[in-house]
DNA sequence: CTGAAAGCGCTTACAG
DNA sequence: CTGAAAGCGCTTACAG
């Protein structure tokens, strides 16, 4: 069924078909008897527009590309639900690649994003790499959005463009706080190596409200940690009666360790990130809740709203990210 | 940069730059010279081929649809990245919808896909409604396999279509035997309501293993939970030295009342699902890991087989799931 | 070995 | 109020 058939059991014209089926029939004062039988008959053969053919006439695919530096897990997936229902119900679609966090991976996907046309992308970058060595021979940063409306999500990207991040560093003082209202005197930290500017963040939030509320340095300690915990690491970890860690993996990983020289059951506890079953610790663990959906959702409107508006000025939206 | 004014550029027609770019220049007998400079050009100029004309003409996307029942949670990010990973480096990419459960959205994301013109479908459809009346009302079972190669995974679903599942049966077994060979002699399996196949396999492969191994009725209890626990539940659930949950949620929801009125620490677990940080909570825990990437790789093999092969009757494939 | 021409299914000035 | 015609960028018999 084409548009062409479709005119000949009507008896007018492709474009007449074209215009009503579009819904601009009153635009063109294409009388109302036409247009319905038009209407109908579109409905009783089952006729759907070919959209191959309607991209390429108006130069746009409605879809959305979604380009993710790992793999699919709780935190990105909750990224693209909200990213897809905040598109559910427009003509919008969502086209997902992961990368596997290759920046190779990356420049490829994108590359076929802008292949297949794409009306916008959002893009969860890379983290930037670690060792300068590396930067200079291998990092480049995602497309410049003169190509193609583009929001970067979550994570800092060396481009120019509209951004959703989350609150990070306020999310590490509301720690702080907490720890400090429970009680605690000594606390710790603990971080990847400094590179991503999330963790970051979130450290210089939790490290800067205790200095504010008059903590003396030695009661604080920072491990960044590079690789597996070490037992240096472990050693200055047990001095602390609360420790925060910038992921939740990351604290869980030293907790395995920790428990092994002393009674952690005590211990004052928060991370950025759910655990499920962590009811069953026995421990006094509060999660942040990554807002990740919330994420999406404010990721896929800016990217609309850009969509609708190419001249405008980037924003940047923060998301924030609170104990409970 | 088109097509047209590469041609211009080479001096030749657009259909021998045609011809050329899409490697059939041998087979028309382009002179090499010719073609050389064809690909020189279109090198140069950064041409890219409209993605959209082409498959227009050609009647070929080399897009895959995947449509998921559910929110992406790390098993159904594991079957999504699972397919891309065996679809990179193919000519295919993918085209991604979630359902939130919903059998007018699966519809909806089904109806969007065919639109989009995929080459081929990978579905994994909504569990089977509880209620039958329910089921009357609104069930719809995903497209028919004649619209477009297509592809079940995961999950049982009411169409003749080549499909990739679990093996839950075999699975249930080993935890049985597993428990037995830890000198359990008691057994539970909590389950969800038995509608949903995979669940009911992994409950039948579990028990059918006691029984043939000569463990009595009353031994065996079996927990088909409705909503939350009820101290119904929890009190026949006491009597066992080992619990089999057909999955790591609702074993944990268990878990989490029965250590009330119970030291369950050893008590010999398992369930179908991984359980980030499951190392502290100093149970005798031993989870089944979901071949999710696998299933995703094992599908997406099929569907490239499956659109080579249209007329081939459909084939069955089972990922195994054991212990370890 | 290569090109003129028709066609994929739609849209959109332009003309009436 | 409606249509003939050109065009989007590519492919592919057909003819030479």
């Amino acid at each position: 069924m084409n548009i062409k058939e479709i005119s000949e059991l009507c008896g007018v014209s492709t474009c007449t078909v074209s215009r009503v089926l579009s819904g601009r029939g009153k635009e063109y004062r294409i009388s109302d008897k036409t247009a319905e039988r038009i209407f109908r008959i579109a409905a009783d053969t089952g006729y759907r527009p070919n959209y191959l053919a309607h991209s390429l006439n108006t130069g746009k695919t409605n879809s959305i590309g979604v380009v993710l530096a790992n793999r699919l897990d709780s935190y990105l997936g909750g990224i693209v639900e909200g990213i897809e229902s905040h598109l559910r119900g427009t003509e919008y679609q969502m086209v997902v690649a992961t990368c596997d966090n290759s920046p190779d991976i990356e420049k490829e996907e994108v590359e076929q994003m802008l292949y297949r046309h794409v009306d916008g992308m959002i893009i969860y970058p890379l983290a930037p790499p670690r060792e300068p060595a590396e930067a200079a021979m291998k990092y480049e940063a995602p497309p410049t959005s003169d190509e193609v409306p583009l929001v970067i999500v979550g994570r800092k990207a060396s481009v120019e463009a509209d951004e959703v991040m989350l609150g990070d560093y306020p999310a590490g003082q509301s720690v702080a706080q907490n720890f400090m209202a429970a009680g605690c005197r000594t606390f710790a930290v603990v971080t990847r190596a400094r590179h991503c500017s999330s963790d970051y963040g979130r450290e210089r939030g939790f490290v800067d409200a205790l200095r504010e509320a008059g903590v003396e340095q030695e009661r604080i300690t920072i491990i960044a940690n590079r690789e597996t915990p070490s037992e240096e690491e472990i050693n200055r970890l047990k001095t602390a009666e609360a420790i925060f860690g910038v992921n939740s993996f990351l604290l869980l990983e030293y907790l395995e360790w920790l428990r092994r020289t002393k009674d952690i059951s005590r211990l004052r506890l928060s991370s950025v990130g759910e655990v499920e079953g962590s009811e069953l610790f026995d421990l006094l663990f509060e999660p942040l809740i990554m807002p990740s959906r919330q994420l999406g959702v404010e990721a896929a409107r800016m990217l609309l709203w850009r969509i609708e508006n190419p001249g405008a000025p980037c924003r940047h939206t923060e998301i924030s990210l609170l104990v409970q």
